[in-house]
DNA sequence: GTGTCAGGTGAACACTCGTTCTTGGACGGC
DNA sequence: GCCGTCCAAGAACGAGTGTTCACCTGACAC
């Protein structure tokens, strides 16, 4: 007596969709198949039927995300500009897409350390992508003389940590809304690299 | 033939150690008792007469982390001087006591969700105290017009992310020692407040 | 109608998990 | 010498782990 077995539209997105909430939510480790395929509503044993093991299916999410947030970021900040509009852009894209897509971000800055081998050789490519992109801004801003930083990659780092922290504390409906929000993080980052308009 | 039993000193504080670099590295969930107890050289039976469970074994390393780390720091920015003075102490504090103390301060930020209700309930207090200290000097400078800060709360949670994340990429040995790094980071923070001496 | 097949099921595998319990040796106080 | 305390060992508990496998079923192509 299997009713429903044919009237599933696409299990397997359906599965990246509820492993990401569930990853986010307790971590990697502390998420079980038999909890992911209860969530979609099959057994454990189907899941195999799309995705080899339970580490496929975190790099799948944390490739695809990655993958995603650098496309997006690209389209967003462009290449044309003063190296403090795009820092500007750069700062407005990174708060804004966090607090749209916090659990694959909160993923992707949490769990790399549940990846085994094969996995980080996909996923630190795309990361050091994403951060060369910003080292180029600000590359361009302090030789331009218009940011003054102490040590570039280490600026970096920082103002990627400083953006990525929204995700611990933003909250829909809270006190600040998202362009709010975005807003004080853009001003806050001109600041932080001594850009003075 | 149990040899070596009693020329323990102190298993408990054994314990603690490598419970610490042992959940800092694979995170609560990835690190069973079977494991600590190998890496202190006993039975994971024997774990139990000094630890009630996993999970308050978890709850005692957070809370004296926390604890010793609200001391430390008021004993280190102190309640003279300047707001530029005490944030410049902060930021000096707080980085070089997470390059020191990695594993505990990587723990006390990752094993949040680790902890149940009743040992979230002993560490957000404290977390609120350290914060309320960064905030208290912050509204003191913009209060001054010394500081120049969008969203108050925003931005103690922003520095916070920034300085915290020193842990991710500093190593010992790397191309910045301690004291270059951390000074690079209290520049680049007295920055992000818009303070110019 | 018949054959193919993607995608389900349920049972089972071989572990590992946190925790409990009984046992026994070493030790300081009396 | 004896006793209580501390703290270790080792076996066992029931439950949960990722994964495999044989089997079944509904939909579609021809």
């Amino acid at each position: 007596m299997t009713f429903t077995q044919t009237t599933r539209i696409n299990t397997k997105d359906d599965l990246r969709n509820h492993a990401r909430q569930l990853f986010a939510e307790h971590g990697y480790e502390g998420v079980s198949m038999r909890d992911i395929a209860a969530a979609v509503g099959i057994r454990q044993s189907a899941i195999y039927n799309h995705f080899p093991s339970k580490q496929h299916l975190l790099v799948d999410l944390m490739v695809s995300h990655m993958e995603q947030l650098l496309d997006a970021m690209r389209a967003a900040v462009g290449t044309s500009g003063t190296a403090a509009e795009q820092l500007a852009a750069f700062a407005q894209f990174h708060v804004t897409y966090h607090i749209d897509q916090p659990e694959d971000t909160f993923l992707a800055y949490m769990e790399l350390r549940s990846l085994g081998p094969e996995g980080r050789a996909a996923i630190v490519p795309l990361r050091n992508a994403y951060e060369a992109r910003l080292r180029q801004i600000i590359e361009a801003g302090a030789r331009d003389g218009v940011f003054k930083v102490a040590d570039v990659a280490l600026v970096v780092r920082a103002i990627l940590a400083m953006l990525t922290g929204v995700t611990v504390w933003f909250r829909d409906g809270g006190r600040l809304d998202r362009e709010t929000a975005a807003g004080a993080y853009v001003a806050t980052v001109l600041q932080s690299v001594g850009y003075a308009p």
